[in-house]
RNA sequence: GCGCUCGUAGCUCAAUUGGAUAGAGCAACGGACUUCGGAUCCGUAGGUUGUAGGUUCGACUCCUGUCGAGCGCACCA
């Protein structure tokens, strides 16, 4: 639909323009403020710009009325351009919204450490980045998801070390000397008591399991990890292991070599980050010749840019943001354009519970599991609070108000929208082939205007997508349920008159209600 | 101390990325059905967009200062 507006008015103007909607469906249904820009260039009032502007436009197939108001262009679409596209778009209910971006983009996202189930700050980031898959495929951007999967270093061998000493002092009932860090929680217990049935218990009796354990204990945690994502619907294309690719960490040392970005110094090396704007240099291998965790990085970024996609997107929760300065760094040192790389920033989400704050923290036990909160309150629901909100944004609510929330969530509100159109069509007896063709015109401003709304899901997606803003989705979902709930509240449709021509609109809000939920990956309820 | 992110109605959040009168939901109050499902709708009230400047036709949005919150500031990940 913008696409036809911006072509039509193109072609009168022959310039570039920023079209928007009017904070009012009063003035139209897209505006340009251009007259504003040209004031200076032609030394003319932006008033009498937009007059003579709006004069060049006659009224035909596309537009109703092109008229000025304050110096903003406003164009209103007419009846039959409406109609047309509506019944395009429930005759080709697959196709609504679908574009054909080419775009080739790796999206990775999640990539907690497999050393714990995942917590609800995890699941922020799971959200948004599932949703902007599925928006993105919809639009025809060619992406690919992928979780990479820390399972070398310090932290899985902290794992090994927690269970092999939770397995002593629970499994053997020996005295332990628990060290200063290690995970604590009582999945680490249940993982030792699994580890005894697989294993047997004697992979308590010696430290040298400890390795072993490690191994084995992160395979069941990412067996977990996939299992809590896929509770809520979510499934990554593809798992890439950190130690998989310490095999070529030479190929991308001479990289950065060759390009003089490292050197050595105390028996370490490391990258020359502050050319670039980082606080210090970063060390990349110890004096005893082990990677650190930025080389599985630099080895990991080199990797996904052989991969030569368009662009690369992570989503990190906020507490990596440091990490941003060095990641590009070192691709830039590489040798390949940073700029191809985007992070999003999950933020905190700050938990209360009665009140009381949570500490979220994976190290100690007290957290909040994912999975916890999912079995509560359900997938939907979970997805929509995190899809409504900014990922930028301090994120603060509260289990016990959230497991409250039942006809007060969005989702019933939204689902209850769409269930109602299912049965008016089932009390007035019809279906939607029954009136696709009928003609939508000389309705009320209040049916157009809904119709309208139920139009702009293409380009709300579109815009979501480019911005990385998936609550404008949610946002626009809830706006269409409401213009329909109230539409329905003035309007009778059964028996009227105009029954057939609101059907075929309902029918039209139903399908964006559908589509735009199903790429946020809620399923719209028929009846509830 | 330095850096990143954020600060919008009592609460939780939006605001077409620099555009027209800053909007929703919850909470509060007052209304609407012998109903196409009231799980809905209508109305009232609620704001100096933390604060002080600056940039311009125009600022919640950009710049500078300042106050506050969260998170970072590893040879952990």
């Amino acid at each position: 639909m913008k696409k036809s507006v911006i072509r039509a008015i193109t072609e009168k103007l022959q310039r570039e323009f920023v079209l928007e909607k009017p904070a009012n469906l009063f003035f139209g249904h897209y505006a340009t403020p251009i007259a504003f820009s040209l004031a200076k260039e032609l030394k003319k009032s932006p008033i009498a710009i937009a007059e003579e502007i709006c004069a060049q436009f006659d009224t035909g197939d596309i537009f109703k009325e092109v008229t000025p108001i304050k110096g903003y262009i406003n164009f209103k679409l007419s009846e039959h351009f409406l109609d047309q596209y509506a019944t395009w778009a429930i005759q080709n209910e697959s196709l609504f919204g679908k574009d054909e971006n080419h775009e080739s983009i790796l999206l990775e996202y999640v990539s907690a450490n497999p050393t714990g189930p995942l917590h609800i700050g995890h699941a922020r980031g799971a959200v948004i980045g599932d949703a902007l898959a599925r928006i993105g495929q919809h639009l025809g951007y060619q992406i690919t998801t992928e979780y990479y999967v820390n399972d070398a270093g310090n932290q899985v061998d902290l794992l090994g070390l927690s269970i092999y000493l939770a397995g002593r002092e629970n499994i053997l009932g020996l005295h332990v000397n628990w060290p200063e860090e290690f995970y604590r929680g009582e999945y680490i217990v249940d993982l030792a008591h699994v580890a005894k049935a697989e294993l047997g218990s004697s992979v308590f009796e010696d430290e040298a399991n400890i390795a072993l354990l490690s191994t084995w204990g992160k395979d069941k945690m990412l067996e977990l990890i996939k299992s809590n994502l896929a509770d809520v619907g979510i499934y990554f294309e593809q798992f890439v292991s950190e130690k998989s690719l310490y095999d070529k960490w030479d190929e991308s040392f001479i990289k950065l070599q060759q390009h003089d970005k490292t050197y050595e110094e105390g028996g370490k090396i490391w990258i020359r980050s502050t050319e670039v704007g980082d606080e210090k240099d970063r060390v990349v291998v110890r004096e005893d010749g082990r990677p650190t965790y930025l080389a599985g990085d630099i080895i990991y970024h080199d990797n996904k840019f052989q991969r030569n996609y368009d662009k690369y997107i992570n989503i990190w929760g906020a507490d990596h943001h440091g990490y941003i300065t060095r990641v590009k760094a070192a691709i830039n040192f590489l040798g390949y354009d940073e700029s191809k790389l985007e992070v999003l920033l999950a933020q905190m989400v700050s938990l209360l519970k009665g009140g009381e704050p949570y500490k979220m923290s994976k190290r100690a036990g007290n957290f909040i599991l994912m999975s916890d909160v999912v079995s509560e309150v359900g997938s939907d629901a979970l997805r929509f609070v995190f899809l409504s909100k900014k990922s930028d944004t301090h994120l603060e609510f509260d289990v016990d108000v959230f497991k409250q929330e039942d006809s007060n969530n969005p989702i019933f509100y939204i689902n209850y929208a769409h269930a109602r159109i299912n049965q008016i069509f089932a009390k007035a007896g019809k279906s939607i082939v029954d009136v696709e063709n009928v003609l939508l015109k000389d309705m009320s401003e209040d049916a157009q205007n809904l119709l309208f709304s139920a139009l702009l899901l293409p380009e709300v997606l579109e815009d979501a997508f480019h911005s990385r803003q998936v609550q404008k989705v949610t946002e626009y979902l809830k706006n269409l349920a409401a213009s329909l709930h109230k539409f329905y509240n003035e309007n009778r449709v059964v028996g009227s008159a105009e029954e057939e021509k609101f059907l075929k609109l309902f029918a039209v809000v139903a399908l964006s209600l559908r589509v735009g939920m199903k790429l946020i990956g809620i399923t719209a309820k028929e009846r509830m």
